[in-house]
DNA sequence: ACTCCACTGGAAATGAAGGCAG
DNA sequence: CTGCCTTCATTTCCAGTGGAGT
């Protein structure tokens, strides 16, 4: 606690003149085009048929009947989140009104491993909403978290609504085949509590997924005959609607911060991709940042073609950020052998330039683990690491032989991310990364033995 | 077609953390 | 406090795979 405050360093203007100094800014109104803003149903464009059904759908929890479950299928960045919340949030505020108690939960299963993490993070959410004690997660059955869900939305909701968002990446334990995935056992429980009969109030279960198909094949029969959504489609945004969307949002800027051919440019960029909202809005959002780095008073197109590669960064370091220590000391490791290692790397035939080779990485792995005191692995867990960033995208593994009767081995490539980035943006969040670092003459000697040695 | 070897991937085992009952 | 239980991360064991040169 008291650390926290010692690390403040010399600046060359006071903490106070910079923060009066004049603050110049081409944005008007940020939150309209931050990440996770629940905007004004008038802000939703090319959506109507999707937003009547999924408000259709909801309805009747305002009179006190059962609402279907849903299922909003649609690739990333189609509206299908932002439709599902802004109607819990309207209808929560109807129902207030009505006295209904309702609320809304959402949980992303990109982010959590296991069907009890994400249930936890499901009743974690209505405590919060409730203003309720927390209780703890480890220690506890999952089906004892379950109990706890049910008993509250029971005893302080009329209704409650679930979005469950990306459902389908929650596969949990992969080890057993045999077993069902996550969310199979999720939707199930869930399902089922309702039609038992468990609870005097109910919920709903709003399901949004990339791939509807890997879902409803992961579910077992037993869940099929509990869980029956209405399903609602979301096809990719084109150009026209991406601009139209970025222009209800153009008040996020002062009148005239924006050129003319600026929106018409990231939507057209936009829809170039995957026709994604979200990566349009980003990449306005961080050409606007630009712009105020720069300390310019208006957007210009050239800010959105470097916002581009920011953006794209920003996703990756994203990943990194939010990925246990442990596989960050990997992936470091890794682009530490990339970083080092370049003339090394750049003699032999075998060896792609701007790569490493997983089993220098992994001596590397060691040797940091060794300097920095960390707890350190077995080679099959870092291996496993390397290979899930991979699947991730941040990282880009490759299989290659060494030549006769040499075997294979695999490397690792910095593509979206360069080495240097990577070893930048980690050693800025620990320092122990940092620490290594230091002693740049020794930390490249190490990694170019081992790479003569490979 | 064969060989070598580092990696892959599944399954089972182990160990740690932490709540709960007694 | 002790023994027990659940979940999850990691390790261990083992049977493949596959790149590339012969």
């Amino acid at each position: 606690m008291v650390e926290e405050l010692g690390e403040q360093s010399e600046r060359p203007l006071s903490i106070t003149d910079q923060l009066t100094s004049e603050y110049n800014t081409v944005f008007n109104n940020k939150d309209l085009i931050e990440p996770d803003t629940i905007v004004d149903e008038d802000r939703i464009v090319g959506r109507d048929e999707q937003l009547n059904r999924v408000i259709n759908i909801i309805k009747p929890a305002l009179h006190g009947d059962q609402p279907e479950d849903m299922l909003l299928r649609g690739p990333s960045g189609t509206g299908k989140t932002l439709i599902a919340g802004t109607v819990a949030t309207k209808a929560i505020k109807i129902g207030a009104s009505r006295d209904v108690q309702m609320e809304f939960v959402e949980v992303n299963g990109k982010h959590k491993k296991s069907e009890h993490e994400a249930i936890h993070q499901i009743t974690h959410a209505f405590e919060r909403e409730l203003d309720l004690e927390y209780t703890s997660k480890t220690g506890v059955s999952t089906s004892s978290r379950y109990d706890r869900l049910f008993d509250i939305v029971d005893e302080y909701l009329d209704f409650g609504i679930v979005i469950l968002d990306e459902l389908d990446l929650l596969v949990g334990d992969s080890r057993n085949k045999d077993e069902p995935p996550a969310f199979s056992d999720i939707l199930y429980k869930l399902s089922r509590a309702k039609r038992i009969g468990k609870m005097d109030s109910s919920f709903t279960l709003i399901v949004t997924t990339n791939s509807p198909n890997s879902l409803m094949s992961g579910l077992n029969s037993r869940t099929d005959s509990t869980f029956n959504p209405t399903e609602v489609s979301f096809a990719d945004y084109n150009a026209n609607e991406l601009r139209e969307i970025l222009s209800h949002r153009r008040d996020a800027f002062y009148e005239d911060a924006l050129d003319d051919d600026v929106i018409p440019y990231v939507a057209a960029v936009a829809a170039q991709g995957e026709g994604d909202a979200r990566f349009a809005i980003d990449l306005l959002r961080e050409a606007g940042n630009i712009a105020n780095r720069r300390e310019m008073q208006t957007v210009h197109k050239s800010h959105v073609e470097e916002a581009k590669n920011q953006v794209e960064k920003n996703y990756v370091v994203d990943v990194i950020e939010n990925v246990s220590f442990q596989k960050q000391v990997s992936l470091f490791a890794a682009a530490v052998v990339n970083l080092y290692g370049q003339t090394e790397l750049g003699r032999s035939d075998y060896l792609t330039e701007m790569s490493a080779p997983a089993t220098v990485a992994h001596t590397l792995y060691n040797w940091i683990t060794d300097h920095e005191d960390i707890e350190q692995r077995s080679k099959h867990s870092f291996l496993r690491w390397m290979r899930e960033l991979d699947t991730y995208e941040v990282i880009e593994l490759n299989r290659k032989g060494r030549g006769n009767e040499m075997g294979v081995f695999a490397e690792y490539i910095f593509h979206n991310l360069s080495a240097e980035a990577m070893v930048e943006t980690l050693a800025d969040k620990d320092k122990r990364f940092a620490n290594v670092l230091e002693d740049e003459e020794l930390l490249k000697s190490v990694v170019q033995t081992n790479l003569k040695n490979f």
